[in-house]
DNA sequence: CGCTTTTGACCTGCGC
DNA sequence: GCGCAGGTCAAAAGCG
């Protein structure tokens, strides 16, 4: 299991319907009554591929690796950006960091096609919430009044949803991120003005890059392909109305299909090693 | 000894 | 109301 810079402790596995994997469940451990759980299930279609699901919110400080990763982030596939980072293991320039950025407000994915274990995080649930968008980082246990949020606890914060997947010491890296809308209201009120353009420019420059890598690598595309679609065929099988480009975009307006369940899980991530 | 994992039972929501 | 599927609980076993 790919390490997030969490603790997390096993409680059930279950068999899910139409999949030969068992489902396992995973609550945070890191901080006694941390809401935070998690599932992990092989794609039935490639068995190479991890989804992992990311619910509720963290009631403690993240550990220094994941709020390096929190810190430039806003959502859980940007967890996997640690790859990019010098706290991580500072091989940038050998990565093949990056970002997509889709015409969906409320959803993040992430994409690492690194090796040996490429890894891709969806966020198909994130709420476009403008109070939500507003929420500083680095903060948590922070009273969310709004009774229509998605997550399970009252205290919501973008950064405890951003749980993905941390690649830690792996040499290659990349990222395919969505939420454009999201990403420019994060950067323009986070970041600075030097930075949030030199950081756009990065994520210009590096869309060409994600479009290569993965084209590159038919493996990794058709892996992709058979984990969203085990996730969004799987829930909505006749909503092809997208044209299948962009799952995700499937989950405007937080219907997404990943969401369909409860409307309540965060951040599926899809994990191939 | 303490923590984690395993696994069957139990609970709950949903569709028929 | 019933059956099914997903999610959780908790006792037992495993491990360092």
């Amino acid at each position: 299991m790919i390490t997030d810079g969490c603790q997390w402790r096993k409680y059930g596995q279950k068999m899910a319907k139409g999949n030969p994997c068992p489902r396992a469940y995973y609550r945070c451990t890191m901080a006694a009554g941390c809401p935070v759980r998690k599932q992990v299930q092989r794609c039935a279609e490639d068995r190479t591929i991890l989804i992992t699901t990311y619910e509720g919110n963290h009631n403690h400080p993240l550990p220094p690796a994941a709020m390096a990763m929190a810190s430039t982030t806003s959502s859980a596939a940007r967890m996997l950006l640690s790859g990019s980072m010098p706290s991580a293991d500072g091989l940038m320039d050998s990565n093949f960091l990056t970002r997509t950025i889709l015409p969906c407000s409320s959803s993040v994915a992430t994409i690492s096609a690194s090796a040996p274990f490429p890894t891709v995080t969806l966020d198909l649930t994130q709420s476009p919430n403008p109070l939500q968008l507003q929420r500083p980082p680095g903060q948590f246990n922070i009273p969310f009044p709004n009774p229509s949020q998605n997550f399970t606890n009252g205290p919501v914060s973008l950064l405890p949803q951003i749980f993905g997947q941390a690649l830690y010491n792996q040499s290659k890296f990349s990222g395919l991120q969505m939420s454009q809308d999201m990403e420019r209201v994060q950067l323009g009120h986070q970041q600075q003005p030097g930075h949030q353009g030199q950081q756009q420019n990065s994520l210009a420059d590096t869309v060409t890059a994600a479009t290569a890598a993965i084209a590159a690598d038919p493996n990794f595309t058709a892996a992709l392909a058979a984990a969203i679609t085990s996730i969004i065929g799987n829930a909505h099988p006749n909503n092809n109305s997208n044209n299948g480009t962009n799952p995700a975009t499937n989950s405007n307006n937080n219907n997404g299909n990943a969401t369909s369940n409860s409307n309540k899980l965060s951040n599926p991530s899809f994990s191939a090693n």
